[in-house]
DNA sequence: CATGAATGAGTGTTCATTCAT
DNA sequence: TATGAATGAACACTCATTCAT
């Protein structure tokens, strides 16, 4: 009955169904089997399956953000970084689903503006988190390095996503590039 | 009458969809509405709608590794380089399209397994090109700079494609990134 | 709202596309049309098209049987086994509807199972009903005696469905039949 | 390129389909496959689908036919009229094949008079047939034993078609009521 | 004669959405 | 609130038929 927190749940069903069967599965139907309610309970919560999409879009970030802010690695400060850009790519089992969830949104995003929007302040959080870092690290040019760095992690979580490269290879690749931001 | 030209055509229209309205607007209907054929005509080139996706994925990389193969690009070994990389990513209207039909087929692949292998080859050789760049500017390690510049490369674009960055931006990055490699 | 009432009523549908077109043009579609209801309100009752056919063909049986199982003809025993077997045949316009759904069912049911399984229930329900009625007339063999008639009668019904014989010589060949198993 | 024999031809790949796959799956493309010839092919000896099904029809009777002209038993008079009628029934697989074959095409007939007068004829056929061996074995009233019998016939029939007797029990059947005819 | 490309309507089925209950 | 019946358009795919070659 909490409006809000109903939204949450069906954004969590529709991911499971992208998780599980693919973005192409997703339909009214699917997500309300996946979430146990009726189809047209759905409807109290989200009036269009664009809307619903939509939350479940923003939801993800979210959640991701929220769990990036409240981590508190232990370790150098070299170490705490390593482990907040790794929580952000597609190194084990529960954020390869989440980065995959993700990516899927990014690509329904080109054909729909709306989503599009939600993305492009997911990419400016993420990169004002790489600057943030960044600025631990560097002294001169942070914006340079924060960007590169972006591109990096994007980079290789594509390619952990694609197959192209294992979790562990990425992990590693991620690593040697901030050996050498650190000097 | 030929058959193989006469699938390409379908491949092209099934490019141009996704390019103007979405990988989620790919139908039967749509492609043959955006060639100009019937739907049933579709049928003698293509059995199902997945071997047209497949064959369409296929052809957008086969095309674009072509163009990469036959360019020769004038200037200093560091400016024919930035052309080759800048020929694989977003930067105009062109390339944009292509890059995000590839994107939309990657979405797809994580999904389907023979668009996923299809893909892998792809990166691959992607992964190749980058080897084979970054061995004329580079004396030792070239195969972790090749990793960090695909990375780079891909991760540029997906920020491009995403409306992170703007083209110029990431032009801009991707030059600076090879200025220092050249050292 | 009633589920079996409304299937009931669905399965009706089928039948009068059977008796008026022909078994071919049994689909979605027209059976919608000729129920009243949109194709996609059939999907509520039935799963598939298959499935509309099973209970279609399990329904018309169903409702022969009960229709003889309560009849009560009045007249001598003779009589009213005359009675109840003109009740099984394509005598009048309602019972040649019926017997030309069933035979349709027959001819699906040689490429199908599941229509084969039911279509042998009713064989056995109607040799039941034969030697039943024929332990009345005769004292000895009766199972022979009903396997012939079984076949008399159904011989027959497949003459007047071919047009080959009319109603009335049908119902006079039973007839005749009867008067010597009677002796 | 001899007209009458290419019929014969497809005519035979039509019932090729229907004893294998069941009369719902007969189509151009199907016969065109099982015949071995190209679709367009077809066009040139059926104008349409409907008169390549009344030939198969009138061929699958008309063989049946000639079969039973030639058939020249040997035994009694009684077992050589037994002979003959067991060549019309079910009762081994070629036999089941062909009278498959004849049944779906009388369901067919339910729905299309051009079917239907072919089977008419059959019918009456068949008839002449039975009138003309009972007349060998009955002294009065040989019209009223011929029907019966054909009613007899086509009755079993139908039961070893749907299953409801085995050939055995169909051909004991039929042996039992012939030598009562003879007395 | 023969082919098979091409059409467009047909199939069963799935879908987002509406709405009476 | 919540349900699920109902709609009608969309989907991939198959079909009989036409016709240029």
């Amino acid at each position: 009955m909490d409006h809000t927190e109903r939204r949450r749940e069906l954004a969590e069903a529709v991911w499971r169904v992208i998780a599980r069967d693919g973005v192409a599965e997703v339909s009214i139907r699917t997500v309300a089997a996946e979430s146990g309610w009726s189809s047209g309970a759905l409807r109290h919560y989200f009036a269009t399956r664009d809307e619903l999409l939509a939350f479940a879009c923003e939801q993800v970030i979210a959640r991701a953000s929220e769990r990036i802010r409240e981590l508190d690695p232990p370790g150098t400060l070299r170490e705490q970084i390593g482990a907040v850009l790794a929580e952000t790519m597609p190194l084990d089992a529960e954020r390869h689903t989440e980065a995959s969830i993700m990516f899927s949104f990014l690509t329904l995003g080109l054909g729909d503006p709306a989503l599009a929007r939600v993305q492009r302040l997911h990419f400016t959080a993420m990169y004002d988190l790489c600057l943030h870092l960044v600025r631990q690290l560097v002294t001169t040019g942070p914006e340079a390095a924060a960007r590169r760095l972006h591109a990096v992690v994007d980079g290789l979580s594509v390619h952990v996503l694609a197959g192209h490269l294992s979790p562990e290879a990425a992990a590693a690749e991620l690593d040697a590039y901030l050996d050498e931001l650190a000097g």
